[in-house]
DNA sequence: TCTGGTTGATGT
DNA sequence: CATCAACCAGAA
């Protein structure tokens, strides 16, 4: 038996795979695919081995692999070979990307069941009837014995493994690896005892009766709380006083208390919701490849027929993954999910716990579950057999990765769906312009939902031209009259209004009127924000704080001011105007937790809040029946930025945020604050238009040497030493400089956006191309130069098709 | 990335 | 002459 060399991927930031040696003890054992423990270094590390060989490797000093971590193999071919391509394509070091795909590193306590083989039983049969026995075939009986009897004793002794596992080698017994029964969690439900004579006191105790008995019916203890307003105290009274009953019930993994009160919608489909699953039904039935768009409109409907699919793919024998951009869709979809389909779908995301996360990794991987919701990481879950993978609202930019490995997991998607011959489903009301052109070349088909759910309108936008309010008002409100007027009419009319201002704080900036000077992060560059609550200015990339100074730190003139209003200034202005209105304010500096968000939200459509102010956050949440008026002060804050994206992003933001209002039976209204009220991604947002925003933005795109026209890359070269930065950057502008005549156009060094990130000097280069053959070879090559140069690898960052250029 | 070894500045 | 941190090379 010659001896067996395996690759080893590890999780370094290094683009070579490591060789070990095969120990004799793993013979047999297959390596690809399983996770094994190596020594590196000083230390030992968990990698997956890659591939193996016979011939030895030539390198002085080759140790052996010490242990194999998984009997299953942690990664079916088919990822392996996934793991290959996003390591060559985003140029990613092969072990950080495998760490990507593989279980978070916890171990596990997995028991090993073994059971006797039909050779096996029949070996034990002619051992117990032997004579004579060596004491090898002595103690195979005994071991034999054991296994025999675990069947039907349950509590089994400790078993001598390494024998055991000879026997499984032999073939006279069979293992598997089974995981512990996972701990459920459980959670109080309380009734109502039927039958309770009346004799409640206080207002708290009815409210607790009546949400029992006559609103919901018996609830989990925390939603109990929630729904009727009152504390844990009464609840204990009640139940004291043998009005109540609890008792407990397992909570569903990945479900909190909160989620409990769900009631899955009626699933009837609409005319175009039938055409596009008919369509989808066809790929399925070629059970090849295939690709879709399905562009459809806010509250179209789009989840029914995402449901439907899911039901075509499992009805065929095959499996499917639903990718979400966020964590917390992850748990609204994984209810519809499981709603429909029951048990078999697990939901997978980075905000489990570790434990969890690894149980329901494993679960996947042997194949107790076929239908499985995540964000971003979730494209890798080892689901066999796939048969489709739904991509929820792929514009949004959260699919990409912003760190190594810098994947995007729509592309991913389509990729993965290409290597195992599934069909791929991307949704979205605002596709990104990546996608809509690829639908629109015929790479992928397209399927069009153009009818609300219950043919109700989208709510009318009105645009605000700030310059015209200026000129009236002569001074800058945080919030324009025309919108603090419609605010002044839903409180008197009792309905709800949503205010999205998409920057965080009190102002953006402090600066010095003597010097014109702004105060900076000292770490990174970038204008620090002012935070009135905490009194301090911070940095929103590294986190770096300060008090506000007095003097300007580089003039030391004493007249610095507070420019450009964030949430918190809106939101004070707002209490200022409204003293009497509830309202609220939904951004990461008021909420932290998913508690917290959620509290906020409930709040708000309970209709305890009137008016609710905040970034972002705020155009994610479901559906508010009475809020009829959505106000977006600083529209176009994003226009104003040199981003190829700025555009599409305003425009899709401004749809998704007008898609809010109008839910319910009342009729909506958005308004839409801006400088550019003639910028046409504003006005086809008001229009809600796509079609003729994809036009004039894809005519932009294509004049302009954009993506999807060009295939675009970034490289930027950082250091705590400028001179090194720019040497180095320099070095690569010499590089890459004879690639202009392939086609590949070069911008840069230049400073990068953030010429200043967490002490890091850094240069940046675009690379565009509009053949991405061209951009790869120079991008492949470019690491080479850089190890030829004696140029850190850590130092440069490749970002392929990157989702802004900083 | 992590680790250990080398170097040079600082202090007694 | 001891101590420490900043810097650098190597990992199979």
């Amino acid at each position: 038996m010659p001896l067996r060399y395996c690759e080893v991927a590890l999780p370094v930031p290094l683009r070579s795979t490591f060789t070990y040696a095969v120990p004799a003890s793993l013979d047999c054992e297959p390596l690809v695919g399983r996770r094994v423990v190596v020594p590196f270094g000083r230390r030992a590390m968990v990698g997956v081995g890659l591939s193996e060989s016979d011939s030895p490797p030539d390198i002085p000093r080759i140790k052996e692999i010490a242990e194999v971590m998984d009997s299953l193999p942690a990664l079916p071919p088919k990822l392996i070979e996934l793991g290959h391509w996003i390591s060559r394509y985003y140029l990613a070091p092969i072990g950080e990307t495998f760490r990507a795909m593989l279980p978070p590193e916890i171990e596990l306590r997995h028991d090993r069941e073994y059971s006797l083989t039909d050779t096996g039983r029949a070996y034990l049969r002619d051992l117990a009837a032997a004579a004579e026995l060596t004491d090898q075939e002595q103690s195979e009986l005994a071991l034999l014995q054991q296994v025999d009897g675990a069947s039907s004793r349950p509590r089994k002794k400790r078993m001598n493994e390494a024998a055991a596992e000879k026997l499984v080698r032999l073939g006279y017994l069979a293992a598997r690896d089974v995981l512990r029964p996972r701990k459920t969690r459980m959670q109080q439900i309380v009734a109502w005892r039927p039958g309770t004579v009346d004799l409640l006191a206080g207002e708290a105790e009815k409210r607790v009766r009546e949400v029992l008995t006559d609103t919901r019916g018996p609830l989990p203890l925390e939603l109990l709380v929630e729904k009727a307003s009152v504390t844990h105290r009464v609840i204990k009274r009640l139940e004291s006083a043998g009005m109540l009953v609890t008792w407990e019930e397992p909570l569903t993994p990945g479900e909190d208390p909160w989620d409990t009160d769900f009631v899955p919608p009626a699933n009837v489909l609409n005319a175009e919701q039938k055409v596009a699953l008919a369509e989808i039904w066809r790929w399925l039935l070629a059970g090849e490849f295939a690709a879709g768009l399905i562009h459809g409109v806010t509250g179209s409907g789009k989840t029914e027929v995402y449901l439907g699919a899911i039901e075509a793919v499992l009805s065929r024998g095959k499996t499917a993954i639903v990718l979400v951009p966020e964590i917390a869709l992850t748990l609204w979809v994984g209810r519809l999910v499981r709603a429909r389909f029951g048990e078999g779908v697990a939901v997978l995301h980075s905000g489990l716990p570790d434990i969890e996360r690894a149980r329901e990794w494993w679960r996947v991987r042997r194949g107790e579950a076929r239908v499985v919701v995540g964000t971003r990481s979730a494209v890798f879950v080892p689901l066999e057999n796939l048969g489709l993978i739904i991509v929820d609202e792929e514009q949004e930019s959260s699919y990409k990765q912003e760190e190594t490995p810098r994947y995007n997991g729509r592309d991913t998607a389509v990729y993965r769906a290409r290597l195992e011959g599934a069909a791929v489903l991307l949704g979205s009301a605002t596709p990104s312009l990546e996608t809509y052109h690829n639908a629109r070349a015929g790479k992928y088909h397209l399927l069009k939902l153009t009818a609300r759910v219950g043919n109700r309108p989208l709510a009318a936008v009105r645009i605000v031209d700030l310059r015209e309010d200026f000129r009236r008002q002569h001074r800058a409100a945080p919030v324009s009259e025309a919108l603090r007027a419609a605010i002044a009419l839903r409180l008197e009319e009792r309905t709800q209004a949503m205010v999205l201002i998409n920057r965080r704080g009190y102002s953006w900036s402090l600066l010095c009127r003597s010097c014109g000077a702004m105060v900076q992060c000292q770490n990174c560059s970038i204008a620090l924000t002012y935070h009135k609550s905490r009194q301090r200015l911070e940095c929103h990339y590294c986190g770096y704080f300060l008090r506000p100074p007095k003097q300007c730190p580089k003039c030391h003139a004493e007249y610095m001011y507070f420019v450009g209003d964030g949430a918190e200034r809106v939101d004070e202005y707002l209490r200022e105007q409204f003293p009497a209105a509830r309202i609220a304010r939904l951004d990461r500096d008021t909420v932290r937790t998913k508690r917290e968000y959620q509290q906020v939200l409930g709040a708000f459509a309970k209709g305890e809040v009137d008016v609710l102010v905040g970034t972002q956050m705020v155009a994610k949440g479901h559906d508010f029946e009475r809020v009829t008026l959505v106000g977006v002060v600083a529209a176009d804050l994003a226009l104003g930025r040199p981003d190829f994206r700025a555009a599409e992003r305003t425009f899709q933001l401004l749809t998704q945020v007008a898609g809010r209002a109008g839910r319910g039976v009342l009729a909506g209204e958005v308004l839409v604050e801006t400088y550019y009220p003639e910028h046409y991604a504003i006005q086809y947002a008001a229009q809600q238009d796509y079609i003729s925003f994809y036009d004039k933005e894809a005519h932009f795109r294509r004049v302009l040497h954009y993506p999807p026209f060009t295939a675009l890359a970034t490289v930027l070269v950082r250091d705590r030493k400028v001179e090194n930065a720019i040497r180095w950057s320099r070095a690569l502008a010499g590089y890459f400089a004879p690639f202009e005549k392939q086609g590949v156009k070069i911008l840069g060094p230049a400073a990068a956006p953030l010429a200043r990130l967490r002490r890091d000097y850094r240069f940046q280069f675009v690379l565009k191309s509009p053949l991405r053959s061209a951009l790869g070879k120079a991008l492949a090559g470019a690491l080479d130069f850089c190890a030829a140069k004696e140029i850190p690898e850590t130092a440069v960052i490749v970002d392929v098709d990157p989702t802004n250029l900083s």
